[in-house]
DNA sequence: AAAAAAACTTGATCTGCATCAAAGATTTAT
DNA sequence: ATAAATCTTTGATGCAGATCAAGTTTTTTT
């Protein structure tokens, strides 16, 4: 288990920086942002923001994990991002001429976000320059995670996208092979982009080739090379 | 044809902001940016970068168009962005530990770009926080244009994302409703991600339809919310 | 603890679109 | 101008994966 495997297969939801920039701010600016900033619970399963709601403010994720989606009219989500702790949700709404959010946001888990107001955001930004240059370095990841993600959506098919969902998970959620598997079949599905039967389908195959184990919910990857294979392959 | 219409159908795969932010340079910075910069030629066709390759060097293209696209193992491109003049390439690679470009770029048309240093631009960034600014919106808007294809790829079917491949040529490349088709069936497809048959079948329906007419290598969409309508829907 | 609801699995069918194939049109080379 | 190569169109076939359907298990409610 590589890092230099994982970062070849570009599918990943998960970037694997972490997002520290506000260790970047000097006193005088984290003052700042203490005062300006509020902080916000959500249950699992609780919507953090809407897309098309106005963008105001940007939610820095300090605890839990939130799924980066855009809502489509036929009720089918497409996850473009999952973000962990010290992302920042609403980055890219941070251009000019946008004042609305182009995605929803959703905690997967219980979620503690800091809301920040852009102006004060951009304030910081523009005065200091390593804070600025590492909210660029954030941007430029997002960029590459969505990349990944379109290519794996796009070019590969059920069985290596879905084999490259339990590596992610593996690798940038739990940090191991073995791990309590939260996400339901509906969950996994909308993920991995595919019907929640081809992801029972799958599992089942998965098991019956002794690539995985299942119980407990605890989900097992029991050979990784050819589970890192079959993520290649498509 | 509003504006409007066109920033809801979130799939068009160039941006609409002009990313001028050189104006931003002072004198000094832009003697700075002169004298280490290298302007470069290719001819339509011909690559300007590979995914792969060390990224040292940022391109500002200042004329022609570019294709930036992931290639896989299959001989198949994922196009996922297309770049008018004053925009960057290179921009994703700029992040924290990424020395290599994640994508290629691909001279759609005879194109001029200006290449520069990934050091001196960190620089500029660094010393002009308008510029830095001005860098994050340009990032963050490469963003939107990225999910709204892969939206577009993911959700809809060929004759939503074809009807969006020529509106998007019409609004934001030509500027009007009747314009040159220069690009091959082959490249459409690639753009829409589909075969060249499909592109072929849905032309021919289209004309059979009245929606667009095609004479002379000119394609001129006749019913303009007809073909909206299409994109929407999927 | 029983009942109801939700989640999961497995098989059967359907369909959008790619692939294959072959003919016609256009461009490039000779 | 003719031949060769490339591009485009149109029809026939095949397939991955969605949808439908029905049974099983797990979770939630009462």
């Amino acid at each position: 288990m590589t890092e230099n495997q994982t970062s070849k297969q570009h599918s990943c939801a998960i970037g694997s920086s972490s997002a520290s920039c506000m260790e970047l701010l000097n006193s005088q600016e984290l003052e700042l942002l203490d005062s300006k900033m509020v902080e916000v619970s959500y249950r699992k399963g609780e919507i953090i923001c809407k897309q098309g709601a106005p963008a105001t403010q940007l939610m820095i994720v300090r605890e839990g994990l939130v799924k980066i989606y855009m809502e489509s009219n036929t009720g089918e989500n497409l996850v473009l991002h999952i973000m962990p702790e010290m992302n920042i949700i609403g980055l890219s709404s941070l251009f000019e001429g946008n004042n609305t959010y182009q995605f929803s946001a959703q905690a997967y888990l219980d979620t503690r976000v800091q809301v920040i107001d852009t102006a004060t955001f951009k304030h910081l930004i523009r005065s200091n320059s390593s804070f600025s240059l590492k909210v660029i370095g954030l941007l430029a990841e997002y960029n590459t995670v969505i990349s990944g993600r379109f290519y794996c959506l796009t070019q590969k098919q059920t069985y290596g996208r879905f084999a490259d969902v339990l590596l992610c998970l593996a690798n940038r959620i739990y940090k191991q092979q073995k791990f309590p598997l939260h996400l339901s079949r509906k969950e996994l599905a909308e993920i991995a982009g595919m019907s929640v039967e081809s992801v029972a389908r799958i599992l089942t195959r998965f098991k019956e080739e002794q690539l995985i184990e299942l119980e407990c919910k605890h989900l097992n990857i029991l050979d990784y090379n050819r589970m890192f294979e079959i993520s290649q392959k498509g």
